[in-house]
DNA sequence: GTGATTTCTTGATAATTGTCAAGTTTTATT
DNA sequence: AATAAAACTTGACAATTATCAAGAAATCAC
């Protein structure tokens, strides 16, 4: 858990009273593989990091199913839209293996904000960093081929390929299962 | 401006001391049409607020103009990744027409965090809305088609189909210019 | 305003990727 | 371990989109 700190905010290790003052709002849960955690069409409104184990957020578009982010350990996911705006989700978030997490109330974490607002440079650091991750997604999808996308994945996250279905990666770099394990095949 | 921090933050007009705080550390600025704002390769230290105009972030794949932002009228735009990691930046930016901005000056931001980590907030937030921004980006590139991301982006942001050249919302859309040629021919 | 440059359009063609279908392999359940 | 279910692979074909090329239209510079 102190690595996710850690990767996020060096702050952290400045003063403990920090972690302490987190971990009083985060709570330990265990999920099994195939459990879903969140369902679209409720309100999320918890935060997630993993221990350990791996999980998925996707949606449903016209009856596919579309993987758009995978978390691993110390990885973070939540149902983004849902946690920010306050509203119904359109994503669902599944375990994809047996999980242990740390769950995070917003409305906890709010609180913690409002009565530390020093506390809001790490929720800043943190939204700086999740962005600049999807800045680079962004970049991987826009403007490479399916080989491309493929292979940028497998060099930045190589354990997906061998904890995660096929299909899910396929659909996560945006293309379909066939040409996916097409170039798999070589 | 008072748009500007609207769009982001109500909190602003519960207290106009806030407004005051940041318009110390704003600098009006303007650039003529195809001035270069930002140049790639340089570490890029300024957030820019468009009061008039507009303005795109691009890079080069391959010799290839891809723009990846349009800013107008109270949007804002910088090289981000420059801005956050404190790096050289792969973006350029472009008026695209006579502009009028305000700067601020990413230390000068964190000085101001620091004196007032109260502020941290304002960033928190604006960051949560164009994070969500972005994930609704993602969602419009990795599943539709080349119409369909036209039409996304012509109900969205119309005034661009007016102002802008073809060729760079094409780039932006991900498709070639002759795609977004018969697209738009019907 | 005229010529030069850039951008846009349109057609022909090629490349990429998706869809459908069938068979194979892997995984899960009992 | 046997069976059922799910996931993966492979081929044939279709659809989408890119590329190249050439001409038309729009914009820019003097």
């Amino acid at each position: 858990m102190l690595n996710f700190f850690k990767q996020h905010a060096s702050l952290v290790f400045e003063n403990p009273q920090i972690v302490e003052d987190f971990q009083e709002i985060m709570v330990s849960q265990k999920f099994k593989k195939h459990d879903i955690i969140h369902s679209s069409g409720s309100v999320c409104s918890h935060f997630y990091v993993i221990a350990s184990g791996l999980a998925r957020v996707f949606y449903y578009k016209e009856s596919k199913d579309i993987t758009v982010h995978f978390a691993a350990e110390e990885d973070s996911f939540t149902a983004i839209d849902s946690l920010i705006q306050r509203k119904k989700s359109k994503y669902s978030i599944e375990a994809l293996e047996d999980l242990e997490v740390f769950s995070i109330n917003f409305n906890d974490l709010e609180l913690l904000f409002e009565k530390k607002p020093e506390y809001e440079h790490f929720g800043r650091l943190f939204l700086q960093q999740i962005y600049i991750d999807l800045v680079e997604r962004i970049d991987d999808l826009q403007l490479h081929s399916t080989k491309e996308r493929y292979d940028i994945l497998l060099t930045k996250k190589p354990y997906l390929f061998k904890r995660v279905a096929s299909k899910h990666i396929a659909s996560f770099l945006g293309m379909s299962a066939e040409t996916f394990s097409r170039i798999r095949g070589k």
